[in-house]
DNA sequence: AGCCGCGGCGTGGTATACCATATACCAATG
DNA sequence: CATTGGTATATGGTATACCACGCCGCGGCT
């Protein structure tokens, strides 16, 4: 018989993992400290809107619980976690840790070709004049570039917690990349990271992104009380 | 009525959570390397023997997957993870960033009397002449002693990310602890990172536990076959 | 009028029934 | 005897029924 190459039949009909995947989404887009009370997440309603019964939801719930992004209450019902001011902090160091392990290994591992799409993204901010228009705009490119600078490590494991940090991270820096011209100066510390990573310089590299990221921890420290 | 300080009841009548640590300790207690195949975790078997229903192993399950800790293949069943050695090596890495970061931190937090703690985990070891009679013995001091830096950071997302890589992390310490002199060399390391953390040298201390640790991926890299 | 208690209702927790599929065994056929 | 295909059974996936606990409101009592 002639070889019929098939690739294995890739169904994955696991609601768990489909619900789990919605619901992600879902918290993902809302903006988890618009509002003061943390969102309750109704069991019954959720599986009437997404058609399913109660079971996969909870086990969705179980692994968005273990995960942190929700806070199961016994008797009470799941909650989206809105992270005390603490709790950042400490998410910043462990991001620190993370990111900055991950410069170190892009210096190792990544391919000249894979760090210049890391000067690309700031391509259009250099040349600009505009940098101050949008800072908006530049918001989303400084947030692409720590997730940059992740994927850059080739690391499944940095990937996986960087991305468990990502939404608080990200919505801690939307809220302080406009305080007290932090964008200046972060633009500054991005420069000097990509120079670094591009002439594979590990152990500076590896230092700008920790300090880049622990100032970040001072900052929230000591200017940021919209948490609690 | 005088402020009766009375922390919340911590009633955890959730068979959901039970079963999470039952089943927690129990692949903890096991020796996942042992054997070749890893093991298949039957959801009615496990049922029956925690006298609960399916329901709260699935939760619990679920969570465990999440974790990393089991594998949930659909329609296969839930098995125990068993890292290959890039996973190893790529899980030293993250614990060479938490790791070092936790010694920043406890450069800069931990108490004198705390930190004292850590030199008296070896002063058995140096005053003895049997260092090299009970390699066991060091195997558990060497783990204790990793442990301990992490808890001085005083920060409990370090702490949940060192818990998570330190079954695994234990695993591939005891193996290798026993290979090329590592145990001497460890004793040497450990002394001088006590010294920086006790003199409060955040950045050697830092450097030096992230060097440690990654001694042990090089020598993963290098050495080890058993796994795959 | 306010406080306390009781009861109903809503929601999460648990158990179980049912369905779909993977696997192993057996039989039939070459 | 080997290979193959069918069938039985075991096991995971999903739905649902039932239970227990909180919450809230109403009504009576002080």
């Amino acid at each position: 018989m002639a070889d019929v190459k098939l690739k294995p039949i890739r169904t994955e009909p696991v609601l768990k993992d489909k619900v789990y995947s919605a619901l992600k989404k879902a918290i993902m887009s809302m903006d988890i400290y618009a509002n003061e009370e943390s969102a309750r997440l109704d069991e019954r309603r959720l599986a009437e809107e997404l058609k399913v019964s109660r079971t996969p939801i909870r086990e969705a719930l179980a692994s968005l619980a273990q995960e942190g992004l929700v806070e199961i209450v016994p008797r009470k019902g799941a909650f989206v976690v809105r992270k005390r001011k603490q709790d950042i902090i400490d998410m910043i160091h462990v991001w620190a840790a993370v990111e900055s392990m991950a410069a170190r290994l892009a210096t190792e591992r990544a391919s000249d070709e894979e760090i210049s799409r890391l000067r690309d993204l700031f391509t259009t901010f250099d040349q600009s004049e505009a940098v101050h228009a949008n800072i908006d705009e530049y918001s989303d490119t400084n947030i692409a570039f720590h997730q940059a600078i992740v994927n850059l490590a080739d690391c499944e494991l940095i990937r996986d917690i960087a991305e468990g940090l990502f939404i608080h991270m990200r919505a801690i820096r939307v809220r302080t990349i406009r305080e007290r011209n932090r964008m200046e100066k972060s633009i500054i510390d991005h420069l000097r990271i990509i120079e670094a990573i591009e002439q594979r310089q590990t152990v500076v590299a590896e230092q700008l992104v920790r300090d880049h990221a622990l100032k970040l921890a001072t900052h929230v420290d000591a200017y940021v009380d919209y948490l609690d």
